[in-house]
DNA sequence: TTGATTTTGTTGCACGCTGTTACAATCAGA
DNA sequence: TCTGATTGTAACAGCGTGCAACAAAATCAA
């Protein structure tokens, strides 16, 4: 089996770059996500093995997202709450959550639960792929993720090296939403598994800069790729996607 | 002015009682809550001066119960949250709330954004941002608070920084009203999460001074952003709102 | 394999933003 | 008027970010 790709949902920045970076340094490839539209999206990009899945998140519930995701597809998902009252407990097995943690948690119990939760899905082969989606497009541009193309507005075919594209990929699925260069940085190692090799440096700033040259009117005043100073990157742009026929 | 009288919603019994009774020694009157019902219970049975309400409260949702209270009356509200991301303080601000603090809280900063509610509230003057609001007019200016542009009345693009902007919606927000060093640097925090210090020097009079450089005709002789002395600053500028459509 | 080309990470410097400090200017009250 | 308190502001420092230039690594072509 491949390293185990898991999404980390949770729209506390801070809980989901803990949780992110503890999964990943425990042999996981850890997405963050931090509402439903951002699982939609992550779902949709790639395989997914098992969701963690915040019962609050801010103005979404956690509970029927999952309800939601269970009535599509086949994702195995483990609510992860603060509260632990048993009803609460009962409503998300109700809901066909494969498991329920309650916070806080010691870690090492959420990486039993993680295991149990992905063996279990190993044997039942439930593993989900990518729905169909194809194109994402933003601002007049537009993305293919089958053929990994980038088109400007103007209808100029756009080259972006790997990294670039990947970090293209994480702004898409979560935009609106600000990510911290290490939730940058967690989901391009991605393609390597190798989970050292990062965190040193400004890398992650110079890949941004790449991309702004490349997609942004006026690199210099960037109006998608936005910098949140003290945090990191917003993508503010409204991104939809779409189906392959 | 009569002992105020606090709602402290919580339903944690142990996190109630622990305010509650810090409140209660620290000269308010405080009542404990543990939902939207009790809240609306009291709200008919008596004055309520100002209301702490958790953002985590169970199976309901603080921010939500916040924004129902917001519309339907004048209740001043501080959101209490384990969430201090920023996005969660904006969203906090968004649906009306007067404060957001971040648990857990220094028992002092939390009697001083209280009192500094109360103060406010007193006079009729609420540091709430209303949601739908887009775009404000004054004295020839306007602000766009969407793109978060400024516009002199000869229609020259004017650059705030961030803290510049930061002070230019306080302002906005309330206009004719003197606000004190020590509300707007509480406004000023929405940016950095650091709740713990500000009020340390003179930032805000410098502050004050770069904005008026800038939006002022002579800044020497500021006709909108006037000194209070002994209390702090003015806006004294008509301000029009327009809704987003 | 080798060498060329592309991609990616690192480093150093510049620049903008923000808070602090020190001193000048101004104000209020005696 | 004088005097002390308050405010204005220039100068400076610290920090984070943008970016060019370089170095290392990966990829490709033969």
């Amino acid at each position: 089996m491949a390293i185990p790709r898991l999404l980390v949902v949770d729209d506390d920045v801070e809980t989901r770059g803990m949780m992110t970076q503890f999964l990943h340094q425990s042999g996981f490839i850890a997405l963050p996500c931090d509402s439903e539209h951002s699982i939609r999206a992550q779902l949709d990009a790639g395989r997914v093995d098992l969701i963690l899945l915040d019962v609050m998140l801010g103005d979404e519930n956690g509970v029927e997202i999952c309800e939601r995701l269970r009535r599509e597809q086949d994702v195995p998902v483990i609510l992860v709450s603060a509260l632990s009252a048993d009803h609460h407990r009962m409503a998300g097995y109700q809901v066909g959550a494969d498991d329920y943690i309650a916070k806080p948690f010691n870690p090492e119990l959420l990486l039993a639960r993680v295991r149990a939760v992905l063996h279990r899905a190993q044997r039942s082969a439930s593993l989900v792929y990518r729905r169909s989606v194809s194109t994402f497009r933003f601002a007049g541009w537009s993305y293919d993720a089958k053929l990994d193309e980038v088109t400007s507005p103007q209808g100029y075919q756009v080259a972006l090296s790997r990294k670039e594209t990947a970090l293209l990929k994480v702004l898409l699925a979560n935009p609106h939403i600000p990510l911290t260069r290490e939730e940058i940085a967690t989901s391009l190692d991605v393609t390597g598994e190798g989970q050292g090799a990062e965190a040193s440096g400004r890398a992650i700033d110079v890949l941004v800069g790449r991309l702004r040259g490349k997609i942004e009117n006026d690199p210099k005043h960037p109006e998608m790729l936005r910098t949140e100073r003290g945090t990191g990157y917003v993508f503010t742009a409204d991104v939809q996607t779409e189906e392959a026929s």
